[in-house]
DNA sequence: CTTATTTGGGACATCAATGTCCCATTCAGG
DNA sequence: CCTGAATGGGACATTGATGTCCCAAATAAG
């Protein structure tokens, strides 16, 4: 790649990770935002936010790619690789949880994977991101080493797994639980459903 | 309320339950999709779509009206008062599962419900849908006679039960899980979540 | 302090979606 | 078969979002 990684000086880089904040967050909660909503949350104007991401489809993807490697780095501190599978699991919750606003704006509208994501452009797309890897690793070692229900496939494991990370913030987002409790409550029934256990 | 509630004589039932069907089916996966793309889904003409619905809001109001009695009726076949709670949410579960892509164009978006749902136009919006009270109740039984985990808030289990349901469905819909593995799938995880059982 | 960068906002053209109206055609029901 | 309802599609005005350009003000860097 001749793409030149120009390192951001000082207040482009502010501006620029601002505008990508304030897009994930919006768009987050409403994925039909005008990119003057976008501009106005990120206390820009709209011509300043044109000059970073000169089309909306730039700006998508450049958010969905931001988004993708903040996730990224909170999962990698996570460690999955160390210790029993089950805490593990746990730190990988709580580091998702962290990632906030990002995790509902990937999450919450399918489309945008599809459209803006890492791969997009090739027509291969299946929804593997590089997030899902390590995460996937987890699962199956979890899986070979008897800590987790090994009848199901990987992939659905990973799939409840967002789903249920995404209703937690989600919730607590509409005060519907207290912030602290997200991670509690989502291991909880992550790991035991809702059966009552004796 | 005085609103004459006309039967929709043959031809024009038709064409209305058409187009209501496929206005989910489309939003379901489009949330921004035009209302060319559902007349069109819906083997209608655009100015037939508004010869029925004047403009995108009554529709979206008509379409979630009509996917919660959709909904309402299946849940209501359930019988949840009746049996052992973990077997009435297996049926439960089954329904959701059988009501189809309405529950994918209900849940997809938060916003829908929040703006189109039963009482949006009053100011007092909780997310308190019809659907909502009786599996709020069957939960509560459930937890009352010893079958669900009694340390989490019933209204906590009850997004997990769609979360569950949304994920399952929208996986087999990409073609992740075949058809018929959805229900057995979402009741197996959410009832035992993801550890392993000896 | 001086200079270059960065910014905000206005003016503007463009484009897609929407909503309205109309008319010829088709279809269902008597 | 005949009649009225229902439909499809075209033409049109309107609206809101978008993208571009420019300039004066503010801000950072030297």
């Amino acid at each position: 790649m001749s793409t030149t990684e120009i390192p951001e000086s000082g207040t482009r880089g502010r501006t620029r990770r601002a505008i990508l904040a304030a897009a994930a967050s919006v768009l987050a909660r409403d994925h039909g935002a005008t990119l003057a909503d976008i501009a106005e949350a990120a206390d820009v104007g709209r011509s300043t936010l044109h000059r970073y991401f000169p089309d909306r489809q730039e700006l998508m993807k450049a958010v969905v790619e931001d988004s993708l490697e903040v996730l990224g780095r909170s999962v990698a501190e996570a460690q999955l690789e160390d210790g029993p599978p089950l805490e593990a699991m746990r730190r990988l919750i709580a580091a998702m949880v962290g990632a906030g606003d990002r995790i509902l704006f990937l999450w919450g509208d399918p489309r945008v994977l599809a459209e803006y994501g890492p791969r997009a452009d090739d027509g291969c797309e299946d929804g593997a991101l590089p997030v899902d890897d390590p995460v996937l690793r987890l699962i199956e070692r979890g899986q070979a080493e008897g800590a987790f229900d090994p009848d199901v496939a990987p992939a659905w494991i990973q799939q409840v797994l967002w789903a249920l990370v995404f209703t937690g913030y989600e919730n607590a987002d509409k005060g519907l639980i207290p912030r602290h409790g997200v991670t509690p409550t989502v291991v909880r029934t992550f790991e035991n459903g809702i059966r009552h256990r004796t």
